[in-house]
DNA sequence: GATCGAACTGCCCATTGTCAAGTTCGACGT
DNA sequence: ACGTCGAACTTGACAATGGGCAGTTCGATC
């Protein structure tokens, strides 16, 4: 499946590589991220138990290697919502964009939503991980810079936090299936991520009022 | 240490139970949730490694009452805030101080925070769980009830939606080590709390605007 | 003094990560 | 076409660790 054309004999099966990385995908799905294992990752891609060590080094390679590999989906996610947009799209729609590629990410990619955001599993040093993981934040950081640009730095800081805290809040908690109710049938959950949108980006898009208690 | 006054011979003495819970807390903070084993919870509570099945039975059990704990302790924190506040207080005021509970609990229980949300480690059919984790969502959900009465289902289940996924989000990112620089210094992290909380307060006193694209 | 629960010791079994060889395959130079 | 080389993969083993289960011992309470 999705395997790249290459060779599939015994040996050298060519894409052990993403085979791993979907075995990863599967048993966070299925049991946490904390049940990923070397050896039952190898055993679903139909490998020898240490067969992943030419590819990814130790277990922590792997799972950086599939946290990077979130990483850039979820840049392509939020890329993706921003180029699907009509030329004349304003800053606010483009900032609901990148808001939407988030959650659109977070529920296509379960798996690699909840394992991107687990420290302790991460080499943090790894520099592919790095430039990974950097590049959804810049994203919504430039939708709002233009969506806001006359606010002082700490008014762009609280509206930051808001768009990028609510999004992934809400990802969170629906991914770790947390929330009651509030999300229970599919459709309202789809209802609730738009409303929510909506307010976050009229929240970003009002004039600074400090001290609002 | 911090071990309740009680007894200190070889057998019973009498803490245990707590003496656990805090090893949890230790583990989780230093070596996140994953790390936490029956065996090192003994080991640092100074007890042999299977005395912990008279008091939780399994390793899920202790994990599951850590837990129940963080939503007891977690609920504690929001009513604190609004006990805090002065009598006039008007639902805007009651329903921040819900969201700086929060705040202040997710940084004063880091480790609960981290492992309250880990649905695999949790038996959720716990009834001593159950309750716990139920009534922070009750309290969120009476102050917003009392901040915005007149809106229909939707556009309450948006608001909701909004307060606490944004409040989480923001103590999960932080809690995680995410967030790059926007909290850095302790000074701006509590900084950026104070404004995205006034932020979502006012998202949730405006009126009903649907469809604000 | 008997009883019951709490806690201890010892043990078994399963699992895992990692290393150290072998083995096979594809590629490359001649 | 053929030999060689290196990387991909295999098998095997080792040490560590962890969870859970007896059976036992201790201490308090009745």
């Amino acid at each position: 499946m999705s395997v790249t054309p290459k060779a599939k004999g015994r040996h050298h099966h060519g894409a052990l590589r993403d085979a791993l990385l979907a075995a990863v995908a599967e048993i966070v799905l299925e049991a946490g991220p904390e049940a990923v294992t070397l050896r039952e990752c190898a055993r679903r891609a139909g490998v020898s138990h240490s067969a992943a060590a030419p590819h990814f080094g130790d277990k922590r390679g792997l799972l950086t290697a599939f946290a990077a590999e979130g990483g850039r989906r979820l840049a392509a996610a939020m890329e993706a919502a921003l180029a699907a947009l009509p030329e004349a799209a304003g800053a606010a729609e483009r900032l609901a964009a990148t808001g939407r590629g988030y959650i659109a990410f977070a529920r296509a990619n379960p798996a690699h939503f909840r394992l991107m955001f687990r420290a302790e599993l991460i080499d943090r040093a790894d520099p592919a991980w790095q430039e990974a993981a950097g590049q959804p934040f810049m994203l919504l950081s430039e939708a709002m810079a233009a969506l806001a640009p006359a606010l002082d730095a700490r008014a762009r800081r609280a509206r930051l936090a808001l768009a990028w805290a609510a999004v992934h809040g809400f990802c969170t908690l629906r991914a770790e299936g947390a929330g009651g109710d509030l999300w229970k049938p599919e459709a309202r959950a789809a209802e609730v991520a738009e409303d929510l949108i909506a307010l976050i980006v009229a929240a970003c898009a009002a004039p600074a009022s400090h001290g609002a208690s």
